[in-house]
DNA sequence: TAGCCTATTTTGTCCTAGACAAATATTATT
DNA sequence: AATAATATTTGTCTAGGACAAAATAGGCTA
């Protein structure tokens, strides 16, 4: 009897999971969760009598862990081996504050996001946006808060719907901000996207909000544009220029690579910008491709 | 080298996928591909020489259309091994077109798209909005537009990056409209979201409108939300709704059992709401869980 | 110091063919 | 016509091996 509910609390009270809905759950694929196990140990999930894998939830929360170390650049031999308390350690090592001068506004947002006050949210973004103007707006505080909450996110301070649910309420906000300035139509639009592999549309977003702030004409294409399709649509939409954004996830090498190709296929005429945090780890670029690190550094004029 | 050319022609002017873009591009699992492969001899991929699936262009499109009758509740067995005059056959009979007398505005907006017009797209469905109202406009002009546009690019007749910027347009436009309600804060907002997998949000955001121009508020997580996070939302927002969606292209097979484990785990007092258009081919919900196929189903009444 | 070529390690994805439970369809029984 | 029993369909999971693409480290040049 104590051994059978002893074998229950571990498959249920313990909420054990299957394969699949802890790749749902962990972003990580399947044969990814296999191999890990085979070469290092873990996760080291119980088995039911078909033999099938069921994670307990305390794997679950420290494949999690290892998520956001993975995320952060960290490679999976060096921390998928360790154990928990070292997991802790590293995370809280890497935790690299950038300067405590967080404005109060972008602090109090944080605040009130830990507290699901949707209104207080609402109302202070747009009494900053009042005061600021959009293009300080953004670059003063929609470009620090985004950093800080994926930053939380990443440290475990934030949950994840806590993240998505503050990227929706900028989405709307932006977007509705973009639309208000009624932009008219260009013959040459800049056309803005990401490459598969980069999930983050919100600098994409941010930049059409600054370029409309500037009466130009901007063209978004989202997240995960195919790199032959941006080229199609850099010709079809006879585009002046190209915006791509690189978050701080964004597979290192990869990028060079990937923006020499664009730049031999795309017409000479189209200028390529290039921004995102992973921008700033990459050194030599090919000519014709014009690295952005801060929003100050768009050359709006050259278009114009 | 001729050798060489001719593999080359193959594998890249034919355009052939891995086993692994096939998936993201059919939802259609890794080993479903395989057991449909093997049990019924379709798809039937080339091998590249290490012995790997490439799925050449034209069994990639077979696939979503395979995918699309699936979606309208026919099994697998019975379609899969048809060849493809016999399912486009199936595909027509079952093709049931909503309302025809709206489909002019459709039309016309697929026309401009064709065209890159963004003035003409933007003043078209300003025109629409401005004499159907919020509501019929979602249901009636942006719900077929994306379905539309949607198979348009499944069967290759539009571009990917056409469909985005349709796609971006219209978040722009309903965020706006949302944004313009003001509606105010609620302590049990409805919550909206998909699940990791679904990567398409617009069925969210028309669902987020509809609810905003009945005064409803809600609060919208966006795409791919780990499913342990929605619980955590609902429970934090006091959430009296969840709403998820389903596009055609999620794993079929995953629907029913997603939304059993999230009845399991969420409070009795949430109710859950199920759409898109991956619901048409499930038949049996738990209970608990309210499957809406069309947007007049929302049950709206019972939450105000 | 910075760039670049080469060698080594790491790492994710794909392979096979069988197994089986859950979902669905079909037939039998009340 | 509804219910129960049986049969079929169908998606998911298993195993360890394999290998290319990517990241790292070492050595060389300017």
């Amino acid at each position: 009897m104590s051994k059978k509910q002893s074998l229950d609390s571990l498959l249920e009270a313990g909420k054990c999971r299957p394969i699949g809905a802890v790749e749902r759950d962990t972003g990580i694929a399947r044969d990814t969760l296999r191999v890990w196990q085979r070469r290092y140990g873990f996760p080291n999930p119980v088995r039911n009598p078909r033999g099938e894998r069921h994670y307990p939830a305390k794997q679950v929360r420290r494949l999690q862990l290892i998520r956001r170390l993975l995320d952060q650049g960290l490679r999976p031999g060096k921390i998928v081996p360790l154990n928990e308390p070292a997991l802790h350690q590293l995370e809280a090592e890497l935790c690299i504050m950038p300067g405590v001068e967080h404005q109060e506004n972008v602090v109090a947002l944080i605040a009130h996001l830990r507290e699901h006050d949707t209104e207080a949210i609402e109302v202070l973004l747009g009494e900053i946006l009042a005061i600021q103007g959009l293009r300080r707006f953004v670059q003063n505080t929609v470009a620090p808060l985004v950093k800080i909450v994926g930053e939380s996110w990443a440290q475990g301070q934030l949950d994840v719907y806590e993240e998505h649910f503050m990227s929706q309420l900028l989405i709307r906000l932006l977007n509705t901000e973009i639309a208000k300035l009624e932009i008219a139509a260009s013959p040459n639009p800049v056309l803005l996207g990401t490459l598969p592999g980069e999930r983050h549309g919100i600098g994409l977003l941010m930049t059409a909000a600054i370029l409309a702030s500037e009466n130009v004409a901007a063209i978004n294409l989202g997240v995960e544009m195919p790199l032959d399709q941006l080229v199609r649509a850099a010709e079809k939409f006879n585009s002046s220029v190209l915006g791509l954004t690189f978050s701080g996830a964004y597979p290192y090498g990869s990028v060079r690579s990937h923006l020499q190709e664009l730049r031999a296929r795309l017409p000479a005429t189209t200028n390529i910008w290039a921004g995102g945090h992973a921008m700033g780890r990459v050194r030599k670029l090919p000519t014709g491709v014009i690295k952005i690190i801060s929003f100050d550094e768009l050359p709006i004029a050259t278009i114009r």
